[in-house]
DNA sequence: CGCCTTATTGAACCCCATCAATATCTGTGG
DNA sequence: CCACAGATATTGATGGGGTTCAATAAGGCG
């Protein structure tokens, strides 16, 4: 499958894809040498702070990205302003919704993130050239599937206690990509949301929110530091505090 | 894409995919004529009565099936017995979870329902052979996440009484799919689930359901006959009151 | 009809939302 | 370095929407 990597020699790699995080988890790890550079040559990183928004509910979508650093919420909202974040992109994630002119969600920084964007058009294209890449947007579309299915099984059952020790085992998870997931050991990290942020994601309100996290502080299952540093000491109690 | 249908001619196209609503719509329609045949001799059609599971969750599952008929229920559970189902799969969808040995999701038919199943190797053997259905695939999963994603925020954000005239506005959209989704008129169906599925669904009780059923019902916005026959006479009111 | 399952309706309670006040953090300028 | 202001988070008091427990009603099928 690889064979048409021999064509075109290493060193024309592109230097940013090559210290690119991306390069080996994300869809370019699917490209042929050729299409990498050819996507290198249209496409562009961005830094983006904390709070400013990528793309609105329905709105016209151009370009895709691959997330870098970083984290991307995704939103959904009401006319009345109610709000559900159905969604956290985390890198190397792939940012986008193909095969659909318009997003059904809006995307927003939720950290300071940094992209890798591209235009839409060109992706589709090597889609069509590269059964792999279609492949590993395939799988990515499974697996945040899998997630919002979890996701659902949260919102719609647990009680607003498991739902925010759900909430931190989730991003314990997710934060240190390195970390192996079946590793109940001590862990420490920081939330990429803020309250309201947590809140929206669980379907509750803020106030819900802290209290519940000043309960499983109490209770010794987490330790808090800055409102943000987060330590679990033990991961199996928080599992269970989360109802697994 | 379809210049391979040339080599066999169309009567060998099996009598059973002749007349299966999946041929064109579904996954079998990106097929090639060989394929298509392949698939058919290993393939076979069950007639599953309502209630029974079809696959437990995070059972090995080695066939996948096309929905004929019917509706599927896909349902998570917690082990103090609690459960949230996660989607509803109609006919013509694609049944099965590729690239994983195990479902994450327990499926149930939710009324008698006809399948088409086949061995989950050969479908991934052709899924290699031909992107077109890979391609097929991954727009379910796309299509499938976006109506995850539509419940997220029915689950996190919505009252009852707005989460059962969505479940019943979901209901009128899928049940008829030759029914244009732009068409606000008045529409009849019979409801696919008890009310113990329904509050599943929308991580209710029954009694939340059954409330809100009346509600609507003296409001005007529907009628029931027989708990399960239903008449929207303005879709227009039911979006209203789903809250969109 | 009679039995069993499924659905509706009623009354009491509880979890979480709401409203409100206080505390903590962050960063900016004196 | 501290003072201050605005944003963010915590804590408290009260109320309501949905659950729970319980009884009645309606369907479905022999």
């Amino acid at each position: 499958m690889n064979d048409d990597r021999k064509d075109i020699h290493n060193s024309q790699i592109p230097n940013l894809c090559r210290s690119c995080e991306a390069r080996h988890q994300g869809i370019c790890g699917a490209l042929s040498n050729e299409q990498l550079i050819r996507l290198n040559r249209y496409s562009s990183q961005r830094s983006i702070t904390s709070g400013s928004e990528l793309i609105g509910d329905e709105e016209e979508i151009s370009t895709y990205a691959n997330v870098l650093s970083g984290v991307i919420k995704l939103a959904k909202t009401m006319s009345d302003g109610r709000q559900q974040i159905v969604g956290l992109q985390f890198a190397p994630d792939f940012l986008g919704r193909p095969f659909h002119s318009s997003s059904r969600v809006a995307a927003e920084a939720a950290s300071d993130v940094k992209l890798c964007t591209f235009p839409k058009a060109l992706i589709e294209t090597m889609i069509s050239e590269r059964p792999e890449l279609e492949h590993r947007l395939h799988r990515q579309a499974l697996r945040e599937l899998d997630e919002a299915r979890e996701w659902m099984l949260t919102l719609g059952r647990k009680t607003a206690a498991e739902k925010v020790a759900s909430f931190l085992h989730m991003i314990a998870r997710n934060v240190d990509p390195s970390r192996n997931p079946e590793d109940r050991g001590p862990s420490t990290f920081d939330l990429p949301l803020t309250r309201a942020d947590i809140a929206d994601f669980l379907g509750l309100t803020i106030e819900t929110v802290s209290r519940q996290l000043t309960k499983l502080r109490k209770a010794s299952i987490i330790e808090i530091e800055n409102n943000r540093h987060v330590h679990v000491p033990d991961m199996e109690r928080l599992e269970r505090a989360a109802g697994n």
